[in-house]
RNA sequence: GCGAGAGUGGCGGAACUGGCAGACGCGCGAGACUUAGGAUCUCGUGGGCAACCGUGGGGGUUCAAGUCCCCCCUCUCGCACCA
């Protein structure tokens, strides 16, 4: 195998050069404009960088390094999202720390990451894990105590037996837990809960300031939920009490027939009359026993009992039945609904069920049929209150809703409001690999833990089992549990629950910003200079968690005055799936994993990076094909010969003539193409157009300097390493990368001569050349020529002439 | 079911506001240089012998539709009884 470049020596030699002499080094600096360009940190995973991970930062690399070349001061920085499951996992089963595990697995991908040649200043590298970075992530936490948003509340918790510890709803995939499979049950706990529901709004709202893709922005407002309706009082028939139901439809309160409450509601015992107790039981428990999971599967069928109980609709003073149901949620709203079958399609599955009856007041469809929801068609009818004072009748719903809530508001029978589906962060786990909590508990009270205390060291121990009883392997730890509070001197007992995966990640954008900083989360100057981040890549995975638990958590820093913008993220792209050479998910179980070292053996860092780029649209899902890869290897060594001889010296067909007019457009349409191409991300069609140029470049006997020397810098951000090595060889010194970005002439990227095509009826029936300043009459003329033959002498009805573009015969 | 996105050669994919469909790359075919080529270079490559036909299918708007409008099909992702 001959090759016309050492792509392994080229790229040690710049590795070691950039290590030397830093140039990525990332500094503020008030004469130029700021670009913070961010990859979403990785886990430090045992099995090392795949190719998926490798397409999302060599984006942001290619980014990174065309904004320093354009003036910008550029921070690029990467770090470790440490703290985890699989490395507690792996403890639990070898007695192996989870840090020592860690430090091994970031040192892969440290390693990795550099012989990829990704440009990112290593001087600001942190981990999660780290005790300079935890003392922050704590206290973030203190704030949020401080102002009431962390509290701990009894909540039935998904606790998972066979992990020994609780998930929060989000690590629960079809009723089974995200990691290993294992069955989640309900059970009650008490657990400490982050109160992002106060921010709901603020979350919604907030997303019109943020360039993001419309499938996440859909995500996050899906997840919040908001729900705008209204909230309606019905008293119980025959004892003291009123159940509390919640509406999107008050339109529609005329047309209820019956009540459901969730089978939990508080209300339910005191409804239930004697003789049917027994079965409300026989539900409730039969309920209390499905799993989530069962509860999916039954979807379809619609179960519940009637309760004995009835309630007074507030509108018309009628009995309506009280059935308990499980398709009512305790959670959301307030756990009891009113049930218009007519005009919901829950409720009309329940009422055929159980034959309720089914009353009409919306015209517009056919209830019989199927429950007609529609509230920007029909007109409100039979639904005027039995003394004739109020009316909606002959209104559009959307027009009935403010009336008639207005109108409940007036007789105190209800008001408007505003539902979520967003509930609180369950943010306690019951699990050693994670940051402990700054909180004492001194006489069943929780205490924060003064701040000057911080960090509250994760002990050491060598047993990470789980206590068993619900509690962290940290409750095993005698010792460091039982302490004094410092300002009482009472006994005190530590928390033993430590935080999700999510806190550490939360904020770490902005201790890139200010890593070393002992006195401040972030130093306000900076803070200002760097945020927000400009652009964010990584996995769609993270549309709604992640990214939204930042958001909250960056709403509360800017309360409290750490941080200046609303929102930490302006622009945020997803790159795609890359799948394996057989179009299906990459799995070692299928053996179509693709080892992104393997790769760089073969064919280089650089050829790996620019098949990454060059395999499609950044965001899309697509197949790796290492043919592919061989592809762009040989437009690397085309590039390679374009400029240097067999002897490695500077190639004798460089000249430094002036290029002609034709020479110099493509160079400035190259220029333009990829310029535009990386501010847009459309790193696939930057490549295929240096592809264009170095296939016409290489047509050339005597290649002019000042043709080839722009090219190479626009290569660069793609392929630094072999760039770097040209740059040299062309008598530059390094780095290309401190070099100024090449500026296109916009008069040069257009031709002198165009191509017009000619055609009639709209089909192509011929071309015309013409010269670039060419009018309309000489167009039209030659257009005439060209088309004799199929005009036939026949007069044009019409000639259809688009500016330089086309002319069409119409007959 | 609801929401979002996407369907273009043998394959990955180009085509910014409607204006030459298939750029660039892979693969394939032919040739050149070669003892040899799985190296390199050159040429060709949507289908069809042709007229013509071609961007998931069917309608429509337009001088002109991959692009705009209506209906349908398929795939990917997310949510999943949220009242």
């Amino acid at each position: 195998m001959s090759k016309t470049y050492d792509h392994h020596a080229i790229e040690v030699k710049w590795q070691a050069y950039w290590e030397e002499h830093r140039p990525f080094r990332a500094v503020e600096d008030a004469s130029g404009p700021k670009f913070y360009c961010l990859d979403m940190f990785p886990y430090p995973s045992g099995s090392g960088l795949h190719v998926g991970h490798l397409e999302g930062y060599t984006a942001t690399d290619i980014v990174s390094r065309y904004k320093r070349m354009k003036g910008f001061h550029v921070l690029h920085p990467m770090g470790w999202d440490a703290f985890g499951l699989p490395a507690e996992q792996y403890a639990v089963k070898t007695g192996i720390h989870p840090a020592m595990t860690t430090a091994q697995n970031i040192a892969t991908f440290k390693r990795q990451m550099k012989r990829v040649g990704l440009s990112y200043d290593w001087e600001r590298e942190l981990s999660t894990t780290d005790h300079d970075y935890y003392r922050w992530t704590q206290w973030i936490f203190l704030q949020l105590f401080k102002r009431g948003l962390a509290y701990v509340a009894e909540v039935p918790v998904n606790w998972c037996p066979a992990l020994g510890t609780v998930l929060a709803n989000e690590e629960i995939v079809d009723g089974k837990s995200e990691v290993g499979g294992f069955d989640v049950i309900r059970k009650p706990m008490r657990q400490w809960v982050l109160k992002i529901t106060a921010y709901a709004d603020r979350l919604l709202d907030d997303l019109s300031l943020v360039q993001w893709p419309t499938s996440t922005l859909e995500m996050q407002k899906n997840w919040i939920g908001r729900s705008i309706g209204a909230e309606v009082e019905f008293g119980l028939a025959g004892i003291h009490g009123r159940i509390r139901i919640f509406t999107t439809r008050p339109d529609t309160l005329f047309g209820a027939t019956y009540m459901v409450l969730a089978p939990e509601h508080p209300l339910v015992d005191a409804v239930t009359a004697p003789d049917r107790r027994q079965a409300v039981e026989a539900y409730r428990q039969a309920a209390a026993r499905k799993s989530d999971l069962q509860r999916q599967e039954l979807e379809k069928e619609k179960t519940g009992v009637f309760t004995g109980g009835y309630a007074v609709n507030p509108v018309n003073d009628e009995r309506l039945p009280i059935w308990i149901a499980d398709y009512v949620l305790l959670g959301y709203g307030t756990g009891a609904i009113m049930a218009v079958p007519a005009h919901d399609a829950r409720d009309w599955a329940f009422a055929k069920t159980y034959a309720l009856p089914i009353r009409e007041v919306i015209a517009g469809g056919d209830v019989e049929k199927e429950a007609f929801v529609e509230t920007e068609q029909g007109t409100v009818i039979n639904s005027t209150t039995p003394d004739g004072r109020f009316s909606i009748d002959g209104l559009a719903p959307v027009d009935a809703i403010p009336k008639i809530t207005a109108w409940l508001e007036t007789i105190h029978k209800g008001r408007k409001s505003v539902n979520y589906k967003l509930r609180d962060w369950l943010f306690a786990r019951q699990r050693y690999w994670g940051e402990p909590f700054p909180i004492l508990w001194v006489e069943g009270q929780p205490k924060p833990i003064p701040e000057e205390q911080l960090p509250l060291v994760l002990p050491e121990t060598t047993n990470f089992t789980p206590s068993g009883n619900g509690e962290s392997p940290l409750a095993n730890l005698e010792d460091w549990l039982s302490t004094t509070d410092p300002s009482t001197g009472k006994p005190a007992r530590r928390e033993t629950n430590t935080m999700p995966q999510w806190a550490g990640s939360c904020w770490y954008y902005l201790r890139f910003i200010d890593p070393k900083n002992t006195r401040q989360l972030v130093d306000p100057s900076k803070e200002q200079y760097w945020m927000p981040v400009d652009l964010y890549i990584g996995g769609s995975e993270h549309a709604v968690l992640h990214l939204l638990y930042s958001r909250f958590w960056h709403k509360v820093l800017y309360d409290i005055g750490v941080v200046t913008t609303l929102e930490p993220f302006k622009k945020l792209v997803h790159q795609g799936i890359v799948l394996g050479e057989d179009n299906q998910k990459m799995s070692k179980s299928r053996g179509n994993v693709v080892n992104p070292d393997e790769m760089i053996d073969r064919f280089g860092a650089d050829a790996v990076r620019l098949y990454e780029m060059f395999m499609g649209p950044l965001e899309a899902m697509k197949p790796w094909s290492t043919r592919g890869v061989e592809g762009v290897t040989r437009f690397l060594e085309r590039v390679w010969r374009l400029m240097v001889n067999e002897e490695g010296r500077l190639s004798a067909a460089i000249v430094s003539s002036t290029p002609n007019l034709e020479q110099q457009r493509i160079l400035h349409q190259t220029i333009k193409k990829v310029t535009e191409d990386i501010e847009d991300l459309r790193f696939n069609t930057a490549i295929s157009q240096m592809m264009i140029f170095t296939n016409e470049m290489t047509k050339l006997e005597h290649r002019p300097r000042s043709l080839i020397e722009p090219f190479v810098l626009l290569l660069s951000p793609f392929a630094p390493h072999i760039t770097e090595e040209l740059w040299a060889v062309l008598g530059h010194h390094p780095s290309i990368s401190q070099h100024p970005w090449p500026e296109f002439d916009p008069a040069l990227t257009v031709s002198d001569r165009l191509t017009i095509p000619v055609q009639i009826n709209g089909k192509l029936r011929g071309r015309i050349e013409v010269g670039a300043n060419a009018g309309r009459q000489e167009i039209e003329a030659l257009a005439r020529q060209e088309a004799a033959e199929w005009l036939q002498g026949k007069v044009p009805k019409k000639i259809v002439y688009v500016e330089k573009k086309l002319v069409n015969f119409v007959v």
